[in-house]
DNA sequence: GTCTATATTGGGATAGAC
DNA sequence: GTCTATCCCAATATAGAC
């Protein structure tokens, strides 16, 4: 890489208009939403004239394409590849194996400091005439590949049910990175890596839990 | 002295002022969000001036806390009296049994066609700063209460990890609620009560786990 | 309690000089 | 590619007649 990835909107060190943009835009979207942040905001965030912001994404809506875009691209990615790695090794293809290939990227993005995780948690409440397209673009192949694998993993399982549980732990997931302390608690507002560990205990056992009323979908 | 008729998404009588323009917000509120939602646009859907919105509720921010009130406040009141004929009763105090009294308002309220469950789904979305004060308003009694009675179930989970669980399980709820068809399934765009009896499976068996790593949280 | 009209502020986007 | 200035529109909220 030609130049340094800067995941820290307070950063100092020069860094090109575009991406001075793009952290800009990206805290504010998190901190929030997309229809509370104004360009102004952004461009003032960015220390950029207003109309730059126009002028380098066109349009409030394509500056947010780019910064999802930057984000969730590298993790998904990672995901694939970590997933073909898996199918092409000696290693069994369980659901735990699998589960830990989806999530490492994010446990990782989050012990980096990175901001990505509470980006897409926010993200998922935006409304979805506005959201939906972009995540369905980002993320229908991820999710294919990786239903597909659990589907090896869980033979048993009807796809349908297979696919609802799926989504049930994107929820659990999302929710987690968009609120990482619970209601209530004491801790701090972080997400930690080991939460993540936490999280896969969760989502496995309801991704292989067996009851009676599950086998039709 | 015939007022037009209105067509409400709860009730097709006549109704006053204040509920049509409650209702009107609730359903835009769904649709778009809150910031995204403008009075004027909760106004035309209501039928009423713009000026009657203000008079009535005060502002956008108290119209938006009675929304949610009016939805959410029988639904933890009846959660909380079903928990209590539960401890009462000769029934014995499983976690399945304590997610079934969780969840069993929110599935009658799927299968009365409310929109209760999808504004909740759209409202976990926004900011922080707007919603979390009234969400811990609504909420802090039933969650208290509920991991209480599961504590009592699962005396082996340390309170710290049955809290992060719990969190979960609500990741789980809310984002069915909000995104009710996975990405990318053919079905209707709407939660079936079927669907909150998988995600009580799903949520009982990640709530029950027992993983080494789970034990210290 | 309901209306019209408006005060006031801020939004996204762009034109055109440099 | 970056600025200033501005167009045009929409927002929340309120004043004041009825």
């Amino acid at each position: 890489m030609h130049k340094p990835k800067q995941n820290a909107p307070e950063t100092a060190i020069e860094m090109d208009t575009p991406d001075r943009i793009l952290d800009a835009a990206e805290g504010l979207f998190i901190e929030h939403g997309y229809a509370a942040t104004s360009m102004r905001a952004i461009a003032n965030g960015a220390r950029v004239n207003l109309a730059a912001t126009n002028y380098h994404f066109g349009s409030k809506k394509g500056l947010l394409a780019a910064v999802l875009h930057r984000r969730i691209e590298p993790i998904n990615h990672k995901r694939l590849l970590l997933l073909e790695e898996l199918k092409i090794s000696e290693r069994q293809l369980t659901v735990r194996a699998i589960l830990e290939v989806f999530f490492q990227p994010v446990a990782e993005a989050i012990g980096m400091g990175m901001s990505v995780p509470r980006l897409m948690g926010r993200m998922y409440g935006e409304p979805e005439s506005l959201i939906k397209p972009i995540l369905e673009a980002e993320f229908s192949t991820v999710a294919t590949a990786f239903q597909s694998a659990l589907s090896l993993a869980m033979p048993d399982v009807p796809k349908e049910q297979l696919r609802f549980r799926f989504h049930l732990m994107i929820g659990s997931m999302i929710h987690l990175l968009q609120f990482p302390t619970p209601l209530g608690a004491a801790s701090a507002p972080e997400n930690s890596a080991d939460d993540i560990t936490y999280l896969v205990d969760f989502v496995e056992a309801g991704l292989l839990q067996n009851k009676q009323g599950n086998q039709n979908a």
